[in-house]
DNA sequence: TGATAATAATTTCAAATGAAACCATTTCAA
DNA sequence: TTGAAATGGTTTCATTTGAAATTATTATCA
């Protein structure tokens, strides 16, 4: 499609509130900003230990290795998340016998309950965001992050 | 509204994958990816540099102030930013003779090139981005991300 | 087999970033 | 007026980040 300004003019200059990837930036900005302002008054957290933690909640134990294919976060942020956690006691890791490269990560219990304060309020503060939209619209929302996501990491 | 899974229970448990800030902020980075990509081959520019210079492209002449309102960028990113672009010619600051503490910005004539060649590569950008899209889902897309900016914007 | 390449994860080092301090100027209010 | 507060912008300093180098281990294949 082609993207067509008021006048139904093809765009043919760059209005940075008008640009879809600066708007898609800002709006992550702000979620971030927003999400992280109500659990970081409690847990000293960032996003990337965020992000380790949520896999190792969906799923354990997982390598450093799987959590970066799930968490678009490269191997260096997750290193050092990694170690950051485990020296809060949020994490553990148990050397992969079968691989000694790998260790592999599970939450603790204290990092359990953790996971599940924070994941509470997570989904509390999505609540909050998308209560803006409708049912429909939300779901339109999922089906297109969807293509674009698809789309866009065929551009990378 | 309240989001529902597939069993239409109401969400549980956090799944990253299915977490809409999670997925803003992934898109809005393979965005920033696969456009930088393009013009970072040509023009060695930050996401700073050229958000100042976008704005400066549609508007001129403006101080670090008024950048600083549209673009999301705050006062210290803007002045690094600006040193930097005038730096390498592509714009320049003339002091403002009412107000003594700002300066006005501007783009130099390469300057302006510059942005004339980035802008039309930031567009192309887009399309490809959005040619997954339907008229229809272009709209609504627009529609819901002011919904969701004004909201997110509301809660931090 | 054994040499080479690939992989998992960590460390290093230079550059980018953010918060707070700072400077210059302007605004406000007593 | 004039002194305090506010504003526009820059600098400083400590922290974070990312790219490349490094270490340890496993996979490949001649």
């Amino acid at each position: 499609m082609l993207l067509r300004d008021e006048e139904d003019d093809v765009k043919q200059d760059l209005i940075l509130d008008q640009y879809l990837p600066y708007r898609m930036a800002v709006l992550a900005h702000l979620m971030s900003e927003g999400f992280s302002k109500r659990y970081s008054q409690e847990y000293d957290m960032t996003i990337s230990e965020w992000r380790v933690m949520a896999n190792l909640g969906h799923l354990e134990p997982q390598s450093a290795h799987e959590i970066g294919a799930h968490s678009h976060l490269d191997k260096v942020q997750i290193s050092r998340a990694v170690s950051r956690l485990e020296k809060k006691g949020w994490i553990q890791r148990e050397g992969d016998t079968v691989d000694r490269r790998r260790s592999l990560l599970t939450l603790t219990e204290r990092g359990r309950d953790v996971f599940k304060t924070i994941g509470k309020s997570a989904l509390d503060f999505e609540v909050d965001v998308s209560s803006s939209l409708s049912t429909e619209e939300y779901a339109a929302l999922d089906r297109i992050l969807l293509k674009l996501q698809k789309r866009a990491q065929s551009l990378v």
